[in-house]
DNA sequence: ATGCCTAGTGATACTAGA
């Protein structure tokens, strides 16, 4: 089964270049980010001809997460819980084939500092405390998304440019090494523990072709998925294409159980 | 230190992204 994450950076203006990509791969699942599109604005139509089924949750301009599904597919949860006053469309989450599958859009939080780090440290300290409840249930889990941090040095093409960017701050990596204490495993660098991996481009600067890049879409597993874990890629030549995302999609293949 | 680019909103320059 082919399980994948995709920052897609407007579901709607990037349709044709998700479509296209589906068909070339065809992933069971996948994880979208940055609909950037209210609830009724997504495009189901196009999606379920493309063989989803799919669960979203939209927000008017920023935001939003969806998972789709060729497989029977139940919603467990959206909205990130712990704070009734946070109104983003961040997390949604499902149970595929007996797998619990969490599809996260985590804060930028730049400016560094000011609110939005602020925002982007409590919404981590948040998730941390979600996964660990998905963590204590021994159930297989796969949180994927765009966490929008770097974990280490060398997932960044220049690291000392990126010191005080909330992808990178010190508070951020932290917060990130206290999710990842409860147990999990970062797939792609499991897989490819040497290699220097990126996920994302931005489209200033020529980066793409300068392969200046940050790795901040990832796949975290808990113990039953790394067993049956086969593959972790990126497609990296999709954000060649005209009209992509500033990402390129992420996914990994496991083993039927 | 900043813009470089791109999408969304709504009809203008703006916010936001990373």
């Amino acid at each position: 089964m082919k399980i994948a994450t995709y920052n897609v950076n407007g579901v709607n203006g990037r349709l044709p270049v998700l479509l296209r990509w589906l068909k070339e791969t065809s992933p069971d699942v996948v994880c979208l980010q940055e609909l950037k599109a209210p609830e009724e604005r997504f495009p189901l139509g196009a999606i379920v001809k493309a063989g989803y089924q799919a669960i979203w949750h939209g927000q008017k301009s920023w935001n939003g997460v969806a998972i789709l599904s060729r497989h029977a597919m139940k919603e467990t949860r959206r909205g990130l819980p712990g704070d009734p006053e946070d109104l983003h469309s961040r997390y949604i989450e499902a149970v595929v084939k007996g797998i619990t599958i969490g599809c996260l859009y985590l804060p930028n939080g730049n400016p560094y500092p000011g609110p939005k780090f602020e925002y982007k440290l409590k919404w981590m300290k948040r998730f941390t405390t979600h996964a660990k409840k998905l963590w204590n249930k021994k159930v297989p889990v796969i949180l994927a998304g765009d966490f929008n941090v770097i974990p280490a040095e060398r997932d960044v093409y220049k690291p000392e440019r990126w010191v005080n960017d909330a992808l990178f701050r010190v508070e951020s990596r932290a917060a990130f090494s206290k999710l990842m204490a409860q147990g999990w495993t970062d797939a792609l660098r499991t897989r490819h523990p040497d290699e220097i991996i990126y996920t994302f481009w931005d489209y200033f600067r020529n980066a793409y072709a300068r392969n200046a890049g940050l790795r901040i879409d990832h796949f975290l597993l808990s113990p039953g998925i790394l067993k049956r874990l086969k593959k972790a890629e990126v497609d990296m030549h999709v954000r060649g294409w005209e009209k992509t995302s500033d990402h390129a999609p992420v996914w990994i293949e496991i083993r039927d159980r």
